[in-house]
DNA sequence: ACCTCATTGACCAGTGTGGTCAATATAATT
DNA sequence: AATTATATTGACCACACTGGTCAATGAGGT
């Protein structure tokens, strides 16, 4: 059966989501207090108690909820058959948007939880480590290498991309720790990291001819 | 007349300012705990309030430490006779390097500060750093932006270099977060980097001839 | 009218907080 | 050696906030 939690009005069930990604991302888990996530939310202490027996059971809740859209709508939509690095990247980064738009925090709430300290659930959240690695981490099968210059070491080039569009990404980011979450206009995003996107095409890989 | 903390035996004052770091740095101000700070810098509570009457006063003795070595030791020392970009990068990086391996969580610290939201010291904060604004940000002042080919948006193309030179740093810094602090070893760290630099001369910059 | 379940917020014992202070150890000065 | 000054300790304090409880109320369905 599924979580009563999901039974509950779809607006709130987010502002709850969302409230709590902040309050441990934000403060870490021993340190997050359930006071001000149910300020946040808008909510009752007692309400958020009734769904959530305890702050651990909260805590694991929204940590398999953000792994499963990590896993489904982050990793999973990748097109296994688009053998080219940067198209697949670049698929990644969008889906990467979409979800930051409903969930800002929920990818800092990952992070977060991978270098969590507390002993109540530090051995809780590497067993869901381990579960979710066998999906996770394929994101470089089948990858089409050839198409880079014969003279560029392929590793150091790959990476320079990963940095480079981790760098662009971080912009969208760290806007959102300071003001409050404001909607990332996605097309405008992609266009101007098509921008950085082709260069790497023109200078990294092979001149077609 | 110089802070009376500067008496204090070397070795003791760089643990409790390290601490000190890592506990603002990993809670923000308000959650930071001084009992924490002491444990880990093998201290009496006692002592730490001898030197700083108040917990704001030792996070401010702390900003200004941090913000001095930042100014000095890092942006201070660029060659500004030097005019090719990714060349001054590179002094940056290894300064950056010098001051990791005495104060392993300085950036973060300055980083965490610059997000900081506590009310007790948001204002005195601002005032610290408009003070300092005047130093720094003249990394780009009279750079050779002729270097670079001509059909490559130069703004962009500092973009890449910068996000890589940042993301090739994370990796120690990141390892910072999870093990103990481990010395870097400088002159192998920038023997890696230099490989990375060489791939952006070779093709950003113009072929001479 | 009755049942079920969502929702509230005052309340609780317990923990950790920033900060104090009288006592002691150590060093400097006379 | 005696005195003064300073470095250092840790038990102690009032207080704020913690995770969690629970009796009461509201709302909707039968």
């Amino acid at each position: 059966m599924e979580h009563k939690f999901f039974n509950m009005d779809k607006d709130k069930q987010d502002r709850v989501i969302n409230a709590c990604f902040k309050e441990f991302s934000f403060n870490g888990y021993d340190l997050a207090s359930t006071n001000n996530m149910v300020k946040e939310a808008g909510i009752s202490k007692g309400l958020l108690f009734h769904y959530f027996p305890t702050k651990k059971e909260l805590y694991l809740f929204l940590y398999d909820y953000a792994q499963e859209i990590f896993l489904k709508d982050f990793y999973g939509l990748i097109d296994y058959h688009e053998k080219d690095l940067i198209k697949r990247l670049k698929q990644l980064v969008k889906n990467k948007l979409i979800i930051l738009n409903k969930y800002p925090l929920l990818f800092t709430f990952l992070e977060k939880a991978y270098y969590e300290t507390s002993n109540e659930i530090k051995s809780e959240i590497n067993e869901r480590r381990l579960q979710a690695e066998t999906y996770a981490y394929q994101l470089f099968a089948d990858i089409a290498l050839d198409k880079f210059r014969d003279d560029l070491n392929k590793e150091k080039a790959v990476n320079i991309i990963i940095w480079t569009i981790t760098g662009f990404s971080n912009q969208y980011l760290n806007q959102n720790m300071i003001n409050s979450f404001s909607e990332i206009n996605i097309d405008k995003v992609m266009a101007e990291l098509e921008q950085y996107l082709k260069i790497f095409i023109k200078l990294f890989y092979r001149t077609e001819e």
